[in-house]
DNA sequence: CGCGGTGTTGAGACCTGTCAAGACGTGTGG
DNA sequence: CCACACGTCTTGACAGGTCTCAACACCGCG
């Protein structure tokens, strides 16, 4: 159940809504002009939300899925020390809370990172979507997949690469994200992670945060200026990133 | 594609293959009689692997998967510098890479830790089995799903645990996958891992993985004899881990 | 009997965290 | 308009957790 909160406004849904999520869905697999239509169907409600709010809980039921049209949210896992870690970034066209359809609560919360426009897809049009469009429903269920493959990249990053290299794999894997919607203007992107969000999403604390973007500065990779990220040596950076692109599954194969 | 391997046995399926995976597949929903009949005739042939030999390689076309039904499998990812990180353990009854049905490829390897047999699931009559029965497609949605989300438990473990509540963390999250189908004993469980592929699973060299355990054991949490886990107090070893099982829906719900 | 894998221990290095302080910009209320 | 609070970015000094390298004991096995 996502938190109600008198500032969240709410309205009709248009065309335009969804079609950063169709073009992640057709680098995927083709998508039927009536899947489209029927995709178009499923949403129930657009819902703005303001930056830094917590619209899922972890733990509660969720009856609706969450499509994102416009800014960034984040998957946020808490310690009882207080220890926030983002397990994932969203951006346009995600489906950030699909995985809520048959595990029917979540093991975190979504946060909004910026303001957001929310598509909402509630789980009873889902059902069926899926159950008229069988191929529909492997089609989501290939993306929950590369979700999860997106986890386990982050795990390796985690658990072998050291702080620079972590970061390098994650600007290289957000401009390959944000391509693929048209969000990246030649080699650079809005990135409005303050530092001590990126540290959440890394594992790293803000001070080191702080100088590991100063070494890639330093290097001549990357550039950062207010909430604006440019890559200024792609090779290099996925160099040191030892970045491939493989997890992302960016081949269009019948599923 | 599976790797060939002369030292592969083949045998028929017979009906205790998959019943520790209808005991995972049953605590999170029901299963009808007619799905069961169904789930036992997907199995095309039961394979024994000897221990450590790597049996999906990652980026090759998969057509079938992989059903555990004795021993212990890892997923493995490896970066160019020789370093690995295993993202994952699989238990009897676990699908290993049901995720492959829909990705067509994986992302890492699978290899076997200890000698495994496996029975093998076309992706032709998996995709028949979810045509003609949508409620086990979505349950099997949910087991990938189920998936992720320790992925996510993981990723939590590394970007925000110390060595010994990560290393806590996972004694705690084994007892209870063992749990399910059965393998626990009293509070002692097999664990055929090594400390280096502990290391490899936690994200640590496996001199610290030996200091840690050394730890874990002077607390008295636990004790390690041969390849044994036994916890010893269950409650503090939760403790140290900040283990909650949230992230593991241990909960029969529709899915 | 020798060998490789495994577990153990020690010393020291290094990466990252902790704590603290200050600069800077922005929004807000007086 | 100013004063102030607050969040963010930056820097320094130091601490500490984990890694690296090395050596050795132990053991199963060919």
């Amino acid at each position: 159940m996502r938190a109600t909160n008198p500032r969240v406004s709410r309205s009709r849904p248009d065309g335009q809504m969804i079609e950063y999520h169709l073009k992640c869905l057709r680098l995927r697999d083709r998508v039927a002009p009536e899947e489209e239509a029927a995709i178009r169907g499923m949403i129930s409600e657009v819902v703005d939300h303001p930056a830094h709010r917590t619209i899922v809980h972890a733990g509660r039921d969720v009856r609706e899925s969450l499509l994102l049209c416009r800014g960034w949210l984040a998957r946020v896992k808490d310690l009882p020390s207080g220890q926030r870690q983002m397990t994932q970034l969203h951006l346009p066209g995600d489906f950030a809370d699909l995985h809520g359809f048959t595990l029917k609560s979540l093991d975190h919360d979504l946060v909004t990172l910026t303001s957001c426009r929310i598509a909402v897809v509630p789980h009873d049009r889902l059902l069926k979507l899926t159950n008229d469009f069988p191929h529909l429903g492997r089609l989501y269920w290939t993306m929950t997949n590369i979700d999860a493959a997106i986890h386990r990249e982050w795990m390796l990053s985690f658990g072998r690469r050291s702080a620079i290299a972590r970061m390098a794999q994650l600007f290289c894997e957000l401009r390959i994200r944000l391509q693929i919607v048209g969000l990246l203007n030649g080699e650079s992107y809005d990135f409005p992670l303050t530092q001590v969000e990126l540290g959440e999403c890394l594992g790293l604390t803000s001070v080191h945060v702080n100088r590991t973007l100063q070494e890639l500065r330093r290097l001549n990779l990357i550039q950062v200026e207010g909430r604006r990220v440019t890559i200024l040596n792609l090779e290099k950076l996925k160099a040191v990133a030892d970045f491939d692109d493989q997890h992302l599954y960016l081949l269009q194969r019948p599923r």
